[in-house]
Parts: structure tokens; sequence; C-alpha cells
DNA sequence: GAGCTGACATGTT
DNA sequence: CAACATGCCAGCT
């Protein structure tokens, strides 16, 4: 069957995308959701190499509640996430 | 010193 | 080469 199906991107998509607006969700939260925890590193890549643009990536962020990073430019992120009111701080590390 | 978390790096498919 | 999953290493608490 559909054993090509990277189940663990599609719950990341799943997770991803019911996240409302000024609400952001961590890579742990995610992973997590996803159903491995230990994939947080894969969240990630995932979102770093291939940007789903039905996937609000930009409300993923750090555990502290920083952007951390962004495949489009952190400057897109931060803003984006500043208009939400949901960015704690700008990239603190 | 130990534990946790990362938008990286490497490996495998 | 692209995408997914795991690991090493570095930084913070």
């Amino acid at each position: 069957m559909n054993s090509q199906l990277p189940a663990f991107t599609q719950a990341v998509f799943a997770v991803v995308k019911g996240i409302q607006k000024g609400q952001t969700m961590t890579y742990k939260e995610v992973a997590m959701a996803a159903g491995q925890p230990s994939a947080y590193r894969a969240v990630g890549n995932i979102l770093n190499t291939n940007y789903n643009p039905d996937i609000p990536c930009h409300r993923v962020v750090r555990s502290d509640g920083t952007a951390g990073g962004y495949n489009r430019g952190v400057d897109q992120k931060i803003a984006i996430l500043t208009s939400e009111k949901a960015l704690k701080f700008s990239s603190n590390r």
C-alpha cells in the first residue's frame, strides 16, 4: 500500500495547519503530535526543505517561543508573528 | 555535570 | 538532487 507515505509529514502538516492565528506551536509539540517526539529535528528539516503553502510553518517556533529560523527569511517570520502577536522574541540565540 | 532543544548535517531511499 | 529520519554538537537552564 502507500508505504511511501510518510505519515510523519502528513501528521506534521495536519498539526501545523491546525494552528490558529496568534497561536504558535513548538517543534516538540508538532513532533509529538505527529507521533514521533524524537523527530523534532525532522520537523524543521521538512519545513525547511519543503515548504508547503498550505502550512503556516512560520507558526512553528522553538520551545522558547522564539522564531528560530525560517526558510523564507527569519525577517519574514518575525514580521508575521509580530503582526499576530504570537512571537515572544526574535532570534535570541 | 546532566538534561533538553535546535530551521544543521549526514545517511538512506 | 530531493525528501524523510536520526544523530552529533553546541548552548541554555
